[in-house]
DNA sequence: CAGGGCTGTTAGCGCTCGTTAACCTGATGG
DNA sequence: CCATCAGGTTAACGAGCGCTAACAGCCCTG
């Protein structure tokens, strides 16, 4: 009745759990039984919803690649055509990721290689789809530079924009609230691509 | 005879490999006996130079947090009191770092909730003292900004600054030459934190 | 030449962990 | 009202891992 979401299935509590699991403890270093307590079941009952651990990290991780690319491709054609729009408006979205999900963005450059083979070369291409799209944003706003500095440059920034998991309360002082880090990021990222100019 | 450096002892070559499987394939991913492989002595054998895997880890992280440390202190010691060139002489020291000892740089932020409890405040004590130095010269060239966005800001700039594990060949197209690295690095690293003063 | 350290080796123990097997229960629907 | 099935449970297995034990060769020193 509500139009609050939907009451979350079982399947999504484990993954949300795992992935917070994962990333603070490392995917070797969270048992079985340790997620399923996180959700109220225990151990072995998690096999009645996913084939097995490397299951669960498979979905997060293509999961997390499959969202990134899909809203970056929709703030592309959304956006004007003015590349700096098109950029800030990535810019906006990935920021948006890093803070909503820092969970899943620690484990999206951390735990990478633990996929089977298959599910991890999907994952990297879909990852390298998503930088595609801000390497040709980033080259049309800055046509003197080469393709590999500005390949370099984006991944710098993601390194900037998901630092967010290190500003948490972990450090004793977090930024005082979501917006104020919001703001940061972006001014810090847009400084950052615009010293390519120089 | 030359002046080449000396031979590395048994222990410096398996830390070295520590550093670079842990980095790869995370600490609860390696085993020992891969370990000893890669220095070609194999298994147990690393229990005469180290008390435990955790041993290597701990000596890994706080070797790295001392000298990150230390050089930090050495360049602001002597770096003329202009703030400015003190924050590109740390930038720079950073970014030498980072090129240097990526495996290290990787371990740094990664497997720190390894350790035991003893050595783990160590480590987050000299990090914190770390970022101390970076985030006083930051808030003498940026007064009107707030302490807790310096702090973030710097944080922020390292997560920038160590992405170069993902600037290596992995990922096809990396930049042409450690100088061409170092100097890109810098102009995002400056910029970044130029888009402070806004 | 005798005797220790070093620095290796291999065998094996003990524990943890992912996974499977076998069983149970409450809701559902013909 | 009974059959089915989804979604749990506990017990246990098998593999892998960190680490110790016991032993062996090398090099130095007295």
């Amino acid at each position: 009745m509500s139009t609050r979401a939907a009451a979350p299935t079982r399947r999504e509590q484990i993954l949300k759990e795992a992935a917070r699991l994962f990333a603070e403890r490392g995917f070797h270093g969270v048992g079985v039984d340790e997620i399923g307590a996180a959700v109220g079941i225990s151990g072995p009952g998690l096999y009645r919803h996913f084939a097995g651990k490397d299951a669960m990290l498979a979905e997060l991780l293509v999961g997390i690649s499959e969202r990134l690319l899909t809203g970056g491709r929709y703030r592309v054609a959304e956006a004007s055509g003015e590349p700096a729009e098109v950029l800030a408006s990535l810019i906006d979205g990935h920021i948006d990721f890093a803070l909503d999900d820092r969970p899943l963005i620690t484990l999206h450059d951390r735990e990478l290689d633990r996929l089977r083979d298959e599910d991890r070369k999907l994952v990297r291409q879909l990852q390298r789809q998503y930088v595609e799209l801000w390497v040709d944003v980033v080259r049309q706003l800055h046509p003197g530079a080469p393709e590999a500095e500005a390949r370099a440059a984006v991944h710098a920034v993601f390194g900037l924009l998901n630092s967010t998991p290190h500003l948490g309360s972990a450090h004793g002082a977090g930024l005082p609230g979501r917006d104020a880090a919001e703001s940061l990021l972006r001014r810090l990222a847009h400084g950052a691509f615009g010293a390519l100019s120089n």
